[in-house]
DNA sequence: ATGAAAGCGCTAACAC
DNA sequence: GTGTTAGCGCTTTCAT
């Protein structure tokens, strides 16, 4: 604010209008008990001289800033970014800003986040809680409302809103085992130790022993973060002798790694070895071939996580709700749905 | 903040430390002319109790929030999300949050985000602006830093970072017609009115008049914004009769719209019909056949943005520089540039 | 080396 | 209907 002279003050509007400070104050926020000739000649002043209220100072005095803290992994992947997009739709409409972090699933830069938030004195936060976030968060919750939204903690008293991930990864798996009779799949998992990455993997695992499959262990690759994990994962597993039907990765991000290997190998996409993934994304319209995947509701979740924020920012309600949302399959090309049927259009199921 | 009970304050810990509220303001603050054992003693007090700092009581007095307004079109559109990322890869190094709006290049939601962050004393601004909005800016500029970012708004006094858009697609499209021999060259652009839209597609007649090609009307659309409006301009290119060897579309989201055409109609690409565009993004990689692009330096440009608006922050510099930075030509499969050489693995040209 | 008191811009009792 | 005044939590002269 180096810039601005001095802006005027609701006391600079109070003095050219004549009238006192108080009177100002009800007019800006339009209460009542001012006489209409009164309410007038303070807004004209207020337009004449460019006054515009200081949502610091009020915030200082009301204890409330209209402010939220959103932190996420990082903003350039598709999925947080629908989800942000979805909080500040929601926020939006009821008056509040967000102030977006970056956490890079870092410990350290979302805790470091989470105090400069807590100093900034925001309404209430959510978070995509890396691992190992619980014992600073545990003094947190008490002062501030706190929502989860994509991982929950187990164990702490904080409203969240996932998918149901071991479901959705059961679901696929099974259709690649009942749908192609794959008995060779291979599996490329995100981190470990976040519940999404577990629970999905824990979905396949469940399918493949349902069926009496036993997992070949040199063709599963956990702990894979960046589209370069993916290509190396898929390289290794190529490599490796054990040659899958299909490759499962558990987002997006693993996903275009593989087919960047695939692709590298001369390896085609869903003729020689099968492709699908947990995660889909607008761009993935683009993709050929397209993938076929489980799609979470991102934008949905963000709603959502924002929703059961106000429900504790406004009303006050300090409670404990989790909400699960639906994944659903969609079937496109890369799983090799398309090979069977020239007529193929891909579909859904819920 | 409704959970909290009461926050202490400095003034807690002054007076359970037995000094002065001005003596734990200047331990907090890190300043000198504290007697060691002082500060000891409040710094111990300080954890005890758990105080932290309100920054909103520190803003209004200071006149100074450490907070940066950031007004982009689409978090949701990987562009603007990586101009965000360098925005706040940035500003974290220089202690400052981000405050984060959506205006879908709506010059009605730009105004409310902008008087809104004025409200919450922004320390300054960094925004992509939209159609329209040099009016309500003009009184603007003279009491707050601004930035513009990807576009820009001629007779303003207001520091930018974009790309040479002109350049960029001036050289694509030479490229097609010197490399490939295109003399059809269908052009999809985004919205009119827009600098990097009328930029680009001056660019691209540039090189169309150069050659002495003249633009066939009937496959040049303009003012399209979404995925859907890129399919529906490339039905329409499609069913023109006037089949085009190429497709240039001016940004990813139309790219992705003119694919999904392309693929609907079974028209292969590049082989039946080339196509490329203005605007890179990471999960291109996994597009098929790979983008020939117009590549920009999307973090980079949200660097320098927050780098110029510093200068105007701290150093209270009023200047005006427009920085323009270069775009890079990135040559991979779907300019049929793979289709003459079996061993082609791409390339790029600064 | 430390403290008392004023004030940042606003809202809210409580008068009148 | 309207005004006076205190105070939100902090920083900052200016004393001491």
């Amino acid at each position: 604010m180096s810039k601005m002279g001095k802006q005027p003050t609701i006391k600079d509007v109070a003095k050219e209008a004549g009238v006192s400070i108080k009177t100002v104050s009800r007019v800006i926020n339009n209460q009542r008990d001012v006489k209409p000739e009164t309410r007038e000649k303070v807004l004209k002043i207020i337009k004449e001289i460019g006054y515009q209220p200081n949502a610091i100072a009020r915030g200082l005095r009301m204890k409330k800033t209209y402010s939220i803290g959103v932190i996420i992994g990082d903003i350039t992947n598709n999925f947080y970014s629908d989800i942000v997009r979805g909080i500040e739709d929601f926020a939006l409409s009821k008056n509040y800003s967000i102030l977006l972090a970056n956490s890079d699933e870092m410990l350290f830069k979302e805790k470091m986040y989470v105090k400069v938030f807590l100093e900034k004195q925001v309404d209430g936060m959510i978070i995509v809680p890396s691992v190992g976030a619980k014992d600073y968060l545990k003094p947190i919750l008490k002062k501030m409302p706190l929502v989860f939204v994509d991982r929950e903690i187990e164990g702490l008293n904080v409203p969240s809103v996932t998918v149901d991930n071991e479901e959705g990864a059961y679901e696929l798996t099974k259709h690649l085992i009942i749908d192609h009779g794959y008995t060779k799949i291979a599996y490329i998992s995100h981190t470990i130790g976040v519940t999404t990455s577990e629970k999905r993997y824990a979905g396949f695992k469940k399918a493949l022993y349902e069926f009496g499959i036993t997992p070949i262990e040199e063709i599963i690759k956990l702990n894979n973060k960046t589209i370069e994990d993916g290509f190396n994962a898929t390289q290794e597993i190529i490599m490796s002798g054990y040659r899958p039907q299909v490759i499962f990765t558990s987002n997006n991000l693993l996903a275009v790694g593989a087919m960047k290997a695939l692709k590298y190998y001369s390896i085609e996409v869903p003729r020689d070895i099968a492709l699908v993934t947990f995660d889909d994304f607008k761009l993935a319209e683009g993709f050929r071939p397209h993938l076929t995947v489980v799609s979470q509701p991102s934008y949905e979740m963000g709603k959502v996580a924002t929703n059961l924020l106000f429900k504790q920012i406004e009303e006050n309600a300090i409670q404990n709700e989790k909400v699960v949302l639906p994944t659903k399959l969609i079937f496109r090309e890369s799983c090799g749905c398309s090979l069977f049927n020239k007529n193929f259009r891909g579909g859904e199921k819920a």
